[in-house]
DNA sequence: TAAACATGTGAATAGATGATCACTTATATA
DNA sequence: TATATAAGTGATCATCTATTCACATGTTTA
C-alpha cells in the first residue's frame, strides 16, 4: 500500500501519481488563460462572427445581416471577442470594420474548426 | 452603392459579401457541435482534471486530493467529460479509473495547449 | 452479512451569461 | 445645423452552470 496523507484532502490512492500531477501542474493563471479562451470560443454566436470573419472583414450591420441576428447583440459579442483580443476594429466613416486580430488567432481557429471536421465523434452523432 | 435588401433584415452595405458569408456558413449542427466543445474547455476545473489525465489514468479520489478539490465536484465534472467523450471510465475495484477516450481528443487538447503557450498575447499579459 | 470505502446522483444555491430594450455617442450629409 | 445613419452602452431578465450538501449505489473485506 502506497497510501498517504495529501494537501490535508485525505487518503489517496496513487500518492506518487498524484505528486507528479501536482509538481506539474501549470499555474492558476495559465489555467485561467486557457478556460477564457475557451469559454469565447463557447457560443455559437462568436463562432459565426468568427467564421464571417474568415471570408472578409465586415461591419457590424453585415454580420448582423449574415446571422440574421439583431445588430446589438453582434455588437455585444463584438466587444467580447474585442477584450479578448480576438478580432479588431477600423473605423470607415459611419461603418466600423471588424476582422481577426492577427493571423495567429485566425490560425487556431481554423486549426480547431479542421481538427474537429475531421471525421470526429461529434460529426458521427449529428 | 451596392446597398440591397437581404434576408428581411434591413440594408447591407456589401451585400455580396453578405450572400458570400451565407452562402458558405455551416449548418447550425455544426456550429452547436463546435460551441459544445468549446464550452467544455471553457472551465478551469475541467481543463485541471485534463492535464491530469495528461500524466496518467487516475481515479477520482486521486484526481480531486491532487486539484485539491471535492470529490463531488471533480465527480460531476467528470460525468461532464464522460457525456461529451473526452474520458472513459474503468472501474477497478472500489476505485474507478478515468482517461483520455482516445488520442484524438487528447491530441487537440495537447495541441491547443502548445499553440496557446506559444508566446501569445494572452501569455504577455499574465 | 455488516461495516468501510469509492463513487454517483439530485436538489438547492449563488454567480455568470446572452439577448433585448431604451438610450447615447459618433459620423456623414442634406 | 438638423437629420439620418451606424454603432456602443447599461439595465433587465431568463437561462445556464459549478459547487455543495445529503443521500444512494456499488464494491470489498472483516
Amino acid at each position: 500500500m502506497t497510501d498517504t496523507f495529501s494537501m490535508g484532502e485525505g487518503m489517496v490512492l496513487d500518492a506518487e501519481t498524484v505528486d507528479l500531477v501536482i509538481a506539474g501542474m501549470p499555474g492558476e493563471g495559465r489555467f485561467n488563460e486557457l478556460s477564457e479562451f475557451f469559454k469565447i470560443l463557447g457560443d455559437q454566436t462568436r463562432l459565426k462572427i468568427l467564421y464571417a470573419l474568415t471570408i472578409s472583414e465586415m461591419c457590424v450591420m453585415d454580420i448582423a445581416a449574415a446571422l440574421n441576428m439583431e445588430r446589438t447583440a453582434i455588437s455585444h459579442q463584438l466587444r467580447t471577442l474585442k477584450s479578448a483580443r480576438l478580432v479588431r476594429a477600423r473605423r470607415d466613416g459611419k461603418s466600423i470594420y471588424y476582422s481577426f486580430d492577427d493571423e495567429h488567432v485566425s490560425g487556431i481557429f481554423e486549426l480547431s474548426l479542421e481538427h474537429l471536421s475531421h471525421k470526429s465523434r461529434w460529426e458521427e452523432e449529428a
